[in-house]
DNA sequence: TTAATTTGCGCAAACGCTTGCGCTTTAACA
DNA sequence: TGTTAAAGCGCAAGCGTTTGCGCAAATTAA
């Protein structure tokens, strides 16, 4: 290695004596398709090693117009779920080859447009979305531009866009079904971003549970999913008239909330109220009483997500699918059975 | 907008009946450097909006070799503390107008050799990186290549790179110090990676506290940053012949891990046994007890390192700098006051 | 009016790779 | 022996930018 300077496709062809094209369909493993011989091939593939050549992929990428590039637009890294999310789609893809650019858009819908205008000019062939807000304009542009999208967890319900989702009006009505057959009638569900479509899904599940019972109290508090929303939401509902004997929050931020202003109030998990909530989350089992909660199939929609954009990148006829995946009611200890109620 | 081709700059040249050079100097700020007038300026950037044109990035950092581009390897995204780091880097590194290409390692060292060959690929302009493992050839080698690296948190001792991260000897150093400040002698401290930089560092805190208060009953286990390893630890701990006082976890997990198996055996913080932890988190403050934690400046560590590797990009010559910045001591409930001692 | 300076801009050569097309050599067949 | 097919490979044209150099026109100075 006398020569410092990174090695090109040009000097192992020359090391080699055989052309360009044929050292680029070698690295490529397109030899076999092209012909060419098994000891050019292992010629060439020594002297790539010795000359320890990596490709430049502006080149490459500027030539075929392929990236191997796939954005990755998320609300919140310091969200477990989210960031679970990212780290498995990272892998999923990085197995296909790809190579994935994050963002972190701080739930901020502005944000996310200035920096998915910048990730384009990256010439990324796909975008895997967690939506920051209702604004879709420039989604939908990018789509039209005819830009493979996915979107994750959330997704714009007027937009023909395939997303991968829990289905969460089953884990709602599920959770709240149990809390019912649990003997509660008087629950408290904290909600998340009114409009977001998880969250107005969560809401249908609760109140549907709830009308199958029969029951008409239906009480429905909170406008985000934070820990300060359901904070607040919860220290007004146990200082209210009539104090829910359970409260559904939807979201483990939300829990975390929740659980704050009942520690504060001195009041007891479960017996003094009970509290489910959306979100499995390793922390739960070390609070001071286990929450149980509606656990979304983490895995499984990182996976699936991948799946789908990888079909709609080799494949510019698929077809939209908008995928539910189901929920999983995970119950640990703060849930309490009221009046000689079986579970 | 007849024609749905993408717009080129070419397009815009001809469209303005500017050159192309014009038109590049004028899109990249430019133009008044080199005397583009005013009205060329409007003209041109009037049209690139008009055209809905976007730079090819390949084309251009084939060119000027310039990617704006920064690898981040992380070893887990799933460690709160890690996802923290990697989302205030990615913003960060967006305001000085690079773009974060992430990747999770899952603590593997042979994966983090593999990621980084790929990456290299890409003109990455530089790599932050929290290293998964003691094998640095794969580093040493990319350092010799010349290009610029930052660690963060974790950093290998024997190699002469920069990096950022928290005075771990200073840090465990004082909650030791606080522990035998609250009339604790028999503290039991359980580290994770015994090999890791932060680590031993820890370790060297907490003796040293212990050597100054001329306590000799240096207990120190454990071999992981995991809750198992936290949880086995501390179920042998609970049992031996001379129970721990305290117990002094160097990572939130492994506090997890004690946590868990302190309850198991129905001990209660901090009555029976005092925890300490490293690593604040939001959900420490609602675990059984409140946990009393080291806090790591994160915000400060993520932006020392972006402002570090900014200036190894911008000046070739810049000095190694080696950072540590001081932890925070944050005290909650998990800490008993022992016979008669004052705090 | 002429010379010197400034203003405003463009030419054309890279950057390192991929790929459509086609050429030569060798082997197979009749 | 001539014809055909297969094997093995290379030419050269781009992909869309950036940038060193240079040149004409306009302005100013003398």
């Amino acid at each position: 290695m006398k020569n410092n300077k990174k090695a090109n496709i040009r000097d192992v062809a020359r090391e080699t004596n055989m052309s360009i094209t044929s050292v680029s369909r070698v690295l490529n493993g397109k030899a076999d398709k092209y012909r060419i011989a098994k000891k050019s091939q292992d010629l060439i593939m020594e002297a790539a090693e010795r000359l320890n050549y990596v490709p430049n992929f502006s080149a490459a990428n500027l030539r075929s117009g392929k990236s191997k590039t796939i954005a990755l637009t998320i609300p919140s890294l310091n969200n477990p779920f989210f960031a679970y999310l990212a780290s498995e789609i990272n892998l999923s893809l990085r197995k296909e080859g790809f190579v994935t650019i994050l963002s972190d858009t701080f739930e901020n819908n502005e944000d996310e447009k200035s920096i998915l205008r910048n990730l384009l000019k990256r010439n990324v062939e796909g975008l895997i979305l967690i939506p920051s807000g209702n604004d879709y304009e420039h989604i939908l542009e990018l789509q039209k531009s005819g830009l493979p999208i996915v979107c994750v967890d959330r997704y714009y319900e007027d937009l023909n866009l395939p997303y991968v989702t829990t289905n969460n009006f089953k884990g709602a009505f599920r959770a709240t079904e149990y809390l019912i057959e649990s003997g509660h009638e008087n629950i408290l569900c904290i909600q998340g971003v009114v409009k977001s479509e998880p969250n107005k899904e969560r809401i249908r599940g609760y109140k549907e549970a709830m009308f199958q019972a029969g029951l008409k109290n239906i009480r429905v508090s909170g406008n985000d999913f934070s820990i300060q929303n359901g904070y607040l939401e919860t220290k007004l509902a146990i200082n209210s008239p009539k104090r829910p004997t359970a409260i559904f929050t939807l979201s483990n931020t939300i829990a975390m909330g929740s659980l704050k202003a009942i520690l504060e109030e001195e009041l007891s998990i479960p017996d003094d109220i009970s509290l489910i909530t959306y979100d499995d989350h390793p922390y739960l089992d070390f609070l001071i009483t286990p929450l149980s909660c509606v656990e979304q199939p983490r895995a499984d929609i990182a996976n699936m997500t991948v799946k789908i954009l990888m079909s709609m990148l080799s494949d510019s006829e698929f077809e939209v699918s908008q995928v539910k995946l189901d929920p999983n009611l995970k119950l640990r200890d703060s849930v309490k059975t009221l009046n000689g109620k079986q579970t």
